[in-house]
RNA sequence: GCUGGCGUAGCUCAGUCGGCAGAGCGCGGGAUUUGUAAUCCCGUGGUCGCGGGUUCAAGUCCCGCCGCCAGCUCCA
């Protein structure tokens, strides 16, 4: 079957002639490469038994590599689907996929006359020590097409051979034996069970198979694997600290927001802590898009059904709005979006060339019907206000535009404080509108913008909206979720329902860009992952109450209040805690509420016109005259620390 | 919406086999006047998420709904 052709590797620097299609074990064994659990061919991962087909650089992976864990998880999935198998009969589990993860794997299951449970886990787990102190060769086979079918209908593997007619006719079908288990894989696996690190079953949930939710939801079974039992418990131990700075543990904790079942899910009340600091934020905005040309404006909560007609959102949108409200024979609906009203405010008179770009800014609040089991503190909610803008340009002002916009959004998030963000250009869909010209001249802007600014991007091909391509920029929450925040989007659908156009310098009319930008997000989401991101302990700025005075004693509340009246009139958000506590009590309260800054004041203060300055993040700094502090405080403010 | 889990005081949680609803914090009152993360005493607090069922008896068992949690799908 093997063509005696003539390849050539480079391993660790050096170049070997094989035979086309030698196993990597092979070609190590030939090199000298010893301990290598497997190789790196490109971006592709292959075990020892891979046959290699092509000539370049193979790069051993092995323990010490993170690429091995790869290896590693593979194995432990198949491991897990064995002792499924054995536990509950071979004809009785049918297995669906079964890939690795960021830090280990999972297996879509469909277990016939059982329902797992996250009891049954340790009873699996148990089954896989088994499986892997028996050290069962792990061997791989390649298989002709009608051979596996025939296979795994045997096995009745449903689900399997979905998969397998649907890969490629050129590709070849690989199966992993391991004892008497057998299943469909490109691998890479481990050479025995033996060889498996430490592992923990996390969790089940649900997951439809293709991931589509006309399809049957099987098992999905969670695991984490790592090679050593002090890794996973590192790991473990990560999520227990990531728990305590989840944002709705925090905004409760804070005072920040509050979520009332009577209220309804996904609706949010800001307490007036969480106000001071949304004022500050927003505050900010407001002055950031000032800056930048920004006209604001204000928009009615609800429009009427025209209004979405025209719009085309409720023949698109409709499952995700709030139903119609009907009022003297006439529909409303509460707003999804604010784009519809910007435009009505554009159209509102004839728009010349002279006056573009035009940017239309409003912390616009929107209702969105949210499924129930999205729904997640203040990051998935179903009414929240977005720092909208739409901006109408011209084609010839895009570039200009899209980098402009892309700068505001970027020097924003480096405010506060996030360094830590990826970027995603999502292009034409396959069933796009709008000109091939302008999903050029747009998706061109998009790239450009970045390079300019000198940072990298992620291409989702065809991620696109039917209507433009975008720009996300998405920041990690505690335990390494990305959440979208930015959004930059071009529209090529509503100038053209609503028929907007402005006057060129030819004295005719023309079709103009419209831009869609929410720069946070949402206020909602944004404060979510703000908390995370410093555990709650916002930077001295954006804090509701920035200093809190402790005086130690009753006599010295009157000495407490001049001191906070110096404060309150330089502008700091200050308070005084005169009740009959302790002084290590209110320090402790001013710790739990993570007010940055706590001044002590007692006898010695109240005789020579000092505080006693304690820092949440530093600690105790002793004492300084009030003029002192005032500056320090100025400074940490005006740096945004 | 789907799969699995959970819902007891404002918060964190205990409540055994179906047999009188508990603790700490908080909150109210009093004492105390304190030097960098909890002073002491007394008091207060409940439609056990909501509705139905089984039972002599339900926080506990069963069913439906609501909400929350982890995912899936979707999304700012």
């Amino acid at each position: 079957m093997r063509v005696k052709e003539k390849i050539k590797v480079s391993i660790e620097g050096r170049e070997f002639e094989v035979e086309r299609g030698t196993p990597l074990g092979e070609i190590f064994k030939e090199a000298g490469v010893k301990d290598a659990l497997g190789g790196k061919i490109g971006d592709r991962i292959i075990d020892l038994q891979t046959p290699v087909m092509e000539g370049g650089e193979i790069k051993p992976v092995r323990k010490s590599d993170p690429e091995s864990l790869e290896i590693l998880r593979h194995s432990l999935a198949h491991i897990m689907a064995q002792a499924l198998k054995e536990l509950y009969g071979t004809e009785k589990v049918h297995l669906g996929v079964g890939p690795t993860t960021e830090e280990g794997f999972y297996y879509d299951v469909e277990v016939e006359g059982h329902r797992i449970t996250e009891e049954d886990l340790p009873k699996i787990e148990e089954k896989m020590r088994e499986i892997i102190k028996r050290d069962y060769p792990i061997l791989r086979k390649e298989l002709e097409r009608e051979e596996a079918i025939k296979l795994f209908e045997k096995l009745k593997e449903k689900y399997k051979i979905e998969i397998i007619n649907r890969i490629p006719p050129e590709e070849v079908i690989s199966v992993y034996e391991q004892g008497d288990f057998i299943d469909l894989c490109k691998g890479p696996h481990l050479p025995s069970t033996g060889k498996a690190g430490a592992f923990k079953l996390t969790s089940i949930s649900g997951a439809y198979w293709m991931g589509r939710a006309d399809q049957p939801q099987l098992t999905r079974i969670y695991g984490m694997a790592f090679w050593s039992d002090k890794e996973l418990r590192q790991r473990l131990r990560f999520y227990e600290e990531a728990k305590k700075r989840d944002h709705r543990k925090l905004g409760r904790e804070l005072e920040f927001f509050l979520i009332d079942e009577n209220v309804g899910a996904g609706l949010v009340l800001w307490l007036p802590r969480g106000s001071v600091y949304r004022r500050v934020l927003e505050d900010y905005w407001k002055e950031e898009h000032i800056k930048r040309g920004y006209e604001f404006v204000y928009t009615p909560h609800v429009g009427k059904s025209k209004l979405w007609e025209i719009s085309g959102h409720l023949e698109c949108y409709k499952p995700n709005m709030f139903p119609a409200m009907e009022m003297e024979g006439e529909e409303y609906y509460v707003k999804p979006m604010n784009c519809p009203f910007h435009i009505a405010i554009y159209k509102s008179k004839v728009r010349s060339y002279k006056e573009l770009p035009i940017k239309l800014a409003e912390l616009g609040t929107v209702y969105r019907y949210e499924m129930s089991g999205v729904l997640h503190g203040l990051m998935r909610v179903r009414g929240f206000t977005q720092d909208d803008a739409h901006i109408i340009c011209t084609p010839e002002q895009v570039d200009d535009v899209i980098r402009d916009t892309l700068d505001l959004a970027l020097s924003m998030l480096k405010d506060f404080g996030f360094e830590d963000f990826k970027i995603y250009i999502s292009t034409k869909p396959e069933d796009a509108i709008g000109s091939e010209e302008q999903w050029e001249v747009s998706e061109n802007a998009l790239k450009k913008a970045v390079e300019d600014l000198g940072y990298t991007y992620e291409i989702d091909e065809g991620g696109g909206a039917f209507y433009g391509p975008k720009i996300d920029v998405k920041i990690r929450d505690a335990i390494g979720r990305l959440w979208q925040c930015s959004t930059i989007q071009f529209d090529f659908n509503l100038p053209e329902r609503f028929d907007m156009t402005y006057v060129g310098p030819d004295n005719k009319k023309h079709r103009p860009y419209m831009i869609h930008r929410a720069l946070l997000g949402s206020i909602e989401r944004f404060t979510g992952i703000l908390l995370e991101h410093y555990a709650g302990l916002l930077p001295v700025w954006l804090s509701p109450t920035q200093v809190r005075i402790v005086p130690i004693a009753d006599r010295h509340v009157d000495y407490g209040r001049k001191v906070l009246e110096v404060l309150q009139r330089e502008g700091f958000r200050a308070d005084i805690d005169e009740r009959d506590e302790r002084m290590n009590a209110k320090i402790r309260e001013a710790e739990l509420m993570k007010i940055p800054f706590v001044l002590v004041v007692g006898d010695r203060e109240a005789e020579s016109g000092t505080v006693s300055v304690r820092s949440k993040k530093e600690g105790n700094l002793g004492s300084m005259t009030i003029e002192e502090f005032v500056k320090l405080l100025k400074e940490k403010i005006e740096r945004k620390e």
